[in-house]
DNA sequence: CGCCCCCCGTGATGTGGGTCACACCGCTGC
DNA sequence: GCAGCGGTGTGACCCACATCACGGGGGGCG
């Protein structure tokens, strides 16, 4: 009930009936929507600690989404029987659950929001301010590549690498090898308000 | 616990603390985000029997949207207490819950790959589809006017006018007085598959 | 050491769709 | 009846971004 999954390795796909439920143990992993033409949306990263696939095993639904492991990733795999007891047995699992459920709703409208309601500048500055906030500090130190925000924020990798410059010109973040800073949390907090 | 609320009215305010849990008994009601200047989008649509502001009470965060009431409601208004009472009290309650949950998380992922993925039309397209399928019937009975699409799927009003005269001039749908009734399923469907 | 991948920067070009500005229609209510 | 309002059609204009097409760099590995 523990499996490996090299880098790049689809761990569930789309539509497919499910029947598992996943505990992130090593590695990260992403949940995306890919398009006929190979476009993608990242709805989410998990790292350590988080788990995935609850949805098909409350609703009895197939899978909303592919997931795919971002690096190698060592998983822990709890069969439907299995999450289920586990779930009716224990009041607290279940509320457990909700908050999680609950967590994840609000992040998913607030991507709704930000997606309508501000350019990509915008919805970059805010996913920056997310990322230190998570962090706890103003040092973001996962691998976010531009590719990679590109894909969390529905925009293309140049428009990304452009709009990044930008705010390092303004002084709002540093790039350090490999990590982002946050330096002027102000200014992009003021870069989430307003269109343009 | 069973209050009204006027066409118009805000029942319930983004960021405010939120301490109780609403079922819908008459109307009708959006869930919303404004930007500060004043543009919107809607995250849902609930009708009778639904409900919503369990999310405050599950994670003790403040309200996550707007919910404004489309028409005249009348609305059955439970107290955190109570509510929290009914979910752990009783374990079918907690299941349902997860179960509803786990459907408008669904929803939301949706909507956030058809921001991403599909242009205007392919959006109003999926959003006539589902609703002809949430209807069970091609006739979708529910006032949708240009405006409310335009708000749900993150459009303007004139693009979603411009878009739908294609489409009834295409033969896909036909508008009656006030209704809308999807003539060819199958026309929708392949404009939901492909940008552009 | 040299090769290959990834990642990143940047210009040129095209376009979907937002915004503005009107005109028209069918209600409801005085 | 007319006023007013909510919903709709449609043209003109413009701009944020996608797309295409490069060149350049670093770092793992044979």
């Amino acid at each position: 009930r523990e499996k490996g999954y090299p880098k790049g390795s689809v761990i569930l796909f789309e539509d497919d009936p499910g029947d598992a439920f996943f505990v992130v143990r090593a590695g990260r992993v992403k949940a995306v929507l890919i398009a006929p033409d190979g476009r993608e949306v990242i709805l989410g990263i998990l790292g350590v600690g988080e788990h995935f696939g609850e949805l098909a095993l409350i609703d009895d639904q197939p899978r909303s989404a592919h997931v795919v492991a971002m690096e190698d990733a060592q998983l822990l795999v709890l069969r439907r029987e299995d999450f289920r007891r586990r779930v009716e047995e224990n009041p607290a699992v279940a509320w457990a659950l909700l908050q999680e459920l609950s967590r994840r709703l609000r992040r998913a409208d607030d991507k709704i929001g930000a997606l309508v309601l501000l350019d990509v500048p915008g919805r970059i500055a805010r996913l920056l301010l997310d990322a230190a906030d998570e962090a706890g500090s103003p040092l973001i130190e996962k691998p976010l590549t531009h590719q990679t925000i590109a894909h969390l924020i529905g925009a293309s990798r140049e428009t990304v690498s452009r709009a990044m410059r930008e705010f390092v010109q303004s002084g709002w973040i540093a790039t350090e090898r490999r990590r982002i800073r946050v330096v002027d949390r102000d200014g992009l907090e003021r870069r989430t308000q307003a269109r343009a």
